[in-house]
DNA sequence: GAACACATGTAAGAAGTTACATGATTAT
DNA sequence: ATAATCATGTAACTTCTTACATGTGTTC
């Protein structure tokens, strides 16, 4: 999902300026699946007001810079519909993980328990992560969406706990 | 993971051509986790030769272009070592999925359900295509890697199926 | 005879990140 | 005083994909 898409989606769900997008990317309810950085969610914006996708309403405050709040045109909302309909090209299951866990068996055998060890306990770290939001999330959706990623990282953590011996049970190093 | 290092990742495993490199990614055991193009790999292969990370073998044959035989070098399985030991930086769980997910709800609900049925059927192809591929798999680390995709692909699929009704039990459409 | 597998490579362009520029306010 | 939060924006750069260029042999 490119980001016109992914901040076009956003405001799908309510106004929001660029600093707001950004923070729900990076921390909030979308940090789960997504990612984007300042420089390509203003320029998006900039663009997409261009484009009569969203409209831009500036609100003046003090000493910062204007609030420009964006929110979703009809237009934005057809195309944002257009989008959505396209192929659904699967998500790559582009993983570094285990990328790295089969390079290592030829590199360093001897990291690979670290590695998964490490990848246990970040796995932890997003439970206790998604446990948190869904506290808070009460859309039927957004709660699906959470625990969806939730299940995904119990079973992930729980493949590693149970199948890590396999890997890790080192070869018998007495020799003969 | 770049290119570079995924290039001498395949090749800690056994020496091959930038035409094998590709096909793995895309077809063999790396296309799970992994996706590159000919316009990266080949450029990668001959900067990595000229840094002496890889080595190169010309085997002329008959008519097509000369097969260019690739394989690791000590420098490059240092430099590969050094890279899989950096900061693992969490797999993002980038899901066009779940986005898609969320924000229909707000642009097209009725394609909520369409959405995750064509969601179950993907995992149900990939499920496939990581038990055939299993088959083949001889390696230790090889099979846990595949097992652990299909553990994944498994456990999505079941989330979708158990939990869809939430989403797909139309609100009543009868008026009062 | 059309399409695909083999085999390498380049150039143009897309899409994004990083780092910078600016500057007040608030918390540690 | 040092850092973080708020708030926007641009320019340079990285990284990768797409499409092209070239050509034979094999399969439908």
């Amino acid at each position: 999902m490119d980001i016109r898409t992914l901040c076009l989606g956003i405001l799908s769900l309510g106004e929001a300026t660029g600093y707001e997008i950004k923070k729900m990317v990076t921390e909030g309810r979308f940090s789960f699946f997504s990612e984007a950085s300042f420089g390509s969610i203003y320029p998006a914006l900039t663009q997409m007001t261009g484009e009569g996708l969203v409209a831009c309403r500036t609100e003046a405050q003090g000493n910062r810079p204007d609030k420009k709040v964006y929110s979703l045109t009809d237009a934005g909302r057809a195309y944002l519909e257009e989008q959505l309909a396209e192929a659904p090209r699967p998500d790559r299951n582009r993983s570094d993980f285990l990328a790295a866990l089969l390079f290592a068996e030829a590199v360093s055998p001897e990291r690979i328990e670290d590695l998964i060890i490490e990848r246990v306990s970040l796995h932890d770290e997003q439970i206790a992560l998604l446990k948190a939001h869904l506290k808070d999330e009460q859309g039927t959706v957004s709660r699906f969406v959470l625990e969806y990623g939730l299940a995904m990282q119990q079973a992930a953590r729980r493949f590693l706990a149970e199948n890590r011996a396999r890997l890790t049970a080192q070869p018998d190093k007495r020799t003969g």
